[in-house]
RNA sequence: GGCCCCAUGGUCAAGUGGUCAAGACACCAGCCUUUCAAGCUGGAGACCCGGGUUCAAUCCCCGGUGGGGUCACCA
């Protein structure tokens, strides 16, 4: 039997860094078995079908290069893989558990069952094997225990008697979660149920339903929880919890995933910078571990840099500009403008391996951008020698007068102003450096100043030195 | 609180009834360098606690503690 997996976000707006983990480990599963990933869209609950939020999971999704073999957009033959599409088919179900006595309709006032004693008004139902407008479904739990073993969790058994004659079907005719999973989950031939591990309880109810129904259960494999940087379980608390935001932040997607494959497992050997291929040659469910892990910020960093590094200098531009313009630091025309690109990209050459994913552009260069430059009060002390600022004053006259501007000419211009004045290079690079860029770090002393350009230069070098007048 | 699960450095994470208990990120130091990164070299840092089983437990068993999950007509 070929594997099938299926992963069964519900469209709440965004995509949860913990919801693509799972949906990752589905697919690095359903990739290395040959199997089919199906992509299902839970949506019982809403009220309207909201588009966008679809979008948001289908967007996310091929994003950071999950693709789906049956689902939204291309459909296939186990469709409609709208949950609310689906409607008539959990109706029948619903309707067969009458039939055989297995649920029941229950009477109940809505918010009528207390959370310590599980509802049990069977007794009154009738044997009706139609459903009624306005009444809910419950099952007849059949007591016993309930048990499975579990690809990470081990094995796991349950006293079923604690989960009471649970809703299958809700007052307004739509189906829980719970009953609407086992249906689909049958009728698409799902072999693996990967999720995240709060589902755990959820299985025993699950495990009632198949039997009620007659249906051979499939595998089931609970995933740990990712938790934020302070153990809690990472939410939109913890700031970065959705997978836009990473987007925007400039992150790769192969990196994202190269990042998120590491929580809760691990390739053999020693390399943990891992490409989609050998994430799937080597992903075994049986291999993820049982504890939740902590989502760290500079390990994703780390590997992102690591990523980066593979892309070439035009993809590594295309991701700073898409940050420069989300940060209006340009302007769209200025993002089109062929010369923009190409100093874009001149600036991401000369940061190097300083810049380690998008949003760096603007932490780094910004001052590239821009005509003047804050330099901060406590440098000055770069700006005291008399010596440092007359070879500054000699710098900004060569740079505005030079005929040709390479790193190699700029580079003699500054080692003669210095030696000229008898200073050592550093201190007049330094006084440079933060003349021209207000930091003291940065990329080559010598591509920044080409980059601010001869003009700029000459003006930023005068601006400091009007800025922090000599002591005396 | 009931039920379920988890427990190796700060974090991620290998691993074994007998090992000097891998590796990665972060951290510290040195080298390199115009700075910061990167790179290279070196360093510090861990088997939650208590009982058992055993010649021997980080590893097996029990208890405790701590953490997490779940107890809906939400998914």
């Amino acid at each position: 039997m070929t594997v099938r997996v299926r992963f069964a976000p519900s469209p709440t707006g965004y995509m949860h860094v913990g919801n693509v983990r799972t949906a990752l480990f589905n697919w690095l599963f359903a990739r290395g078995q040959d199997g089919t990933f199906i992509l299902r869209i839970e949506d019982t609950d809403q009220q309207r079908h909201v588009e966008e939020a679809v979008a948001i999971i289908t967007d996310g999704l091929r994003w950071i290069g999950i693709d789906w073999d049956e689902g939204p957009e291309i459909e296939g033959p186990y469709g409609p893989y709208f949950q609310s599409e689906r409607l008539d088919l959990y109706h029948e179900h619903a309707e067969a558990l009458v039939a055989s006595s297995d649920a029941y309709l229950c009477y109940c006032e809505r918010e009528g069952v207390a959370a310590d004693s599980p509802c049990r008004c069977r007794n009154r139902a009738q044997s009706d094997d139609r459903l009624e407008p306005g009444l809910a479904v419950r099952i007849v739990n059949p007591g016993g225990r309930s048990e499975f073993d579990d690809i990470v969790g081990g094995h796991l058994t349950f006293d079923n008697e604690q989960f009471g004659d649970y809703i299958l079907v809700k007052s307004d005719g739509t189906p829980t979660y719970n009953f609407a999973n086992v249906v689909d989950d049958h009728a698409m031939d799902v072999t693996h149920v990967i999720r995240g591990d709060d589902h755990v309880s959820n299985t025993p109810r699950q495990l009632m339903l198949y039997r009620a129904l007659g249906y051979a259960p499939p595998r089931f494999a609970h995933l740990p929880q990712i938790l934020g940087p302070d153990g809690a379980r990472l939410s939109k608390r913890h700031g970065a919890a959705s997978l836009t935001e990473y987007r925007d932040q400039g992150f790769l997607p192969e990196a994202l995933m190269n990042y998120l494959a590491l929580l809760g497992w691990a390739p053999p050997g020693e390399q943990e910078f891992l490409p989609a291929e050998e994430l799937i040659a080597h992903f075994r469910l049986e291999d993820v571990r049982k504890s939740p892990a902590q989502f760290r910020l500079e390990k994703l960093t780390h590997l992102n840099a690591m990523h980066m590094q593979q892309r070439s200098s035009a993809e590594r531009r295309d991701i700073a500009l898409k940050c420069l313009l989300k940060e209006q630091i340009l302007t769209p025309d200025e993002g089109e403008d062929p010369r923009t690109l190409c100093r874009v990209e001149e600036i991401i050459e000369a940061l190097g391996n300083r810049f380690r994913y998008g949003q760096q552009i603007v932490e780094f260069g910004m001052h590239f951008f821009t005509e003047g430059v804050d330099i901060p009060e406590e440098l000055a002390s770069h700006f005291a020698d008399p010596r440092v600022r007359e070879a500054l004053k000699m710098s900004a006259e060569a740079f505005r007068k030079a005929d040709t501007w390479t790193d190699e000419t700029i580079e003699s211009i500054v080692r003669e102003a210095a030696k000229a004045n008898d200073l050592k290079a550093a201190p007049l690079i330094h006084a440079l450096r933060v003349a021209l860029s207000g930091m003291t770090a940065g990329p080559s002393l010598f591509s920044l100043v080409r980059l601010v350009g001869q003009e700029r230069a000459h003006k930023r070098i005068h601006g400091a030195l009007d800025q922090f007048p000599s002591a005396g």
